[in-house]
DNA sequence: TTCCAGGTCCGGC
DNA sequence: GCCGGACCTGGA
């Protein structure tokens, strides 16, 4: 399938970025993956996108996951800028928040806390490959649905090397198996109607949820607010404590950047995980206790 | 060897 | 409500 591309596409940052666990770089600039669990490499030449192998998925199916519908030039028509946003859009041009299966999302965050990219990675490669069905074309596997993940009991999944997220990531399979939490009711569910019922499950705290809602449920007003954001708040925006509660950072993020804030944040967080520190905004556009803050 | 990694939970103010 | 510590594990 060949896509031709209205504007830039960095697949580099868009699939290696933190959102998605499960890419994987091979040669001459190709990513190879998964897409509504059929096997697709993807790569960028001359302005067109082109995604092949003998089961890929659909071009929409592509376009969907990829946002090529408009939907990331309508963020780019409607978020608010300040000097911060400003510079991270111009440095990273071709980045993207995926569309992603809210479940694989679900999962992955799940084994996120407290560990880095690699391991959740690995951590999530070893659950596709005990309880995942295979694919066709050979490859990793699918990640388990909920009912395939939740045959594995918690000693299964510790001797997969989960530690102590195996207890979470079992409830949330259960949970998901038997309904007590439908994710794609979620979808339509207000934003902190949907994030209360995430955070019901063991193991899943607000920045977990957000990023449930913001990769994979289309809230793309959940601003998960972690480590590398609560650095930006801090050196950019002079917030520090409470002032960068996950709570008040939201209310603040959609105050500046309006209601696409949490797509705003995946720029925000890229920049300042490969770059460096954002530059600040001027004093004017700071709010006054900020300024005052970030004053000599 | 020691420390840290995109957090969450639990207990004490 | 806010603050601090523990928590599996693998890699630097």
């Amino acid at each position: 399938v060949r896509i031709p591309l209205d504007g830039p596409l960095d697949l580099e940052a868009t699939l290696h970025s933190g959102q998605a666990f499960r890419w994987r770089r091979s040669s001459d600039g190709w990513h190879e993956g998964l897409i509504e669990g059929r096997r697709v490499r993807l790569r960028v030449m001359g302005g067109v996108l082109e995604a092949d192998g003998p089961a890929a998925p659909s071009r929409a199916q592509v376009a969907a996951y990829l946002r090529l519908d408009g939907s990331h030039e309508a963020f780019l028509a409607e978020v608010r800028r300040d000097v911060p946003l400003e510079a991270a859009l111009r440095a990273l041009p071709g980045l993207r928040v995926l569309r992603q299966d809210p479940w694989e999302v679900l999962v992955g965050f799940v084994l996120s806390q407290n560990a880095n990219q690699q391991r959740i990675r690995s951590n999530l490669e070893a659950l596709c490959a005990a309880a995942g069905r295979p694919v066709a074309g050979g490859g990793p596997n699918r990640v388990p649905t909920p009912s395939e993940l939740a045959r594995l009991d918690e000693a299964d999944l510790r001797r997969l090397g989960l530690g102590y997220r195996a207890p979470y990531v079992h409830a949330v399979a259960h949970a998901v198996r038997d309904g007590a939490l439908a994710l794609d009711g979620l979808r339509q569910a207000a934003y902190d109607e949907a994030l209360e019922r995430l955070v019901s499950l063991p193991g899943i705290g607000v920045k977990v949820a957000d990023c449930v809602l913001l990769y994979g449920l289309g809230h793309l007003d959940a601003f998960p607010v972690d480590v590398w954001i609560r650095r930006v708040l801090a050196e950019t925006y002079g917030r520090t404590g409470r002032q960068a509660a996950p709570l008040r950072a939201r209310a603040f993020a959609l105050k500046r950047f309006g209601p696409m804030a949490g797509y705003a944040q995946h720029f925000l967080f890229h920049y300042r995980r490969t770059i460096g520190p954002l530059p600040r905004p001027g004093r004017k556009a700071l709010g006054q206790a900020a300024a005052s803050a970030a004053a000599p």
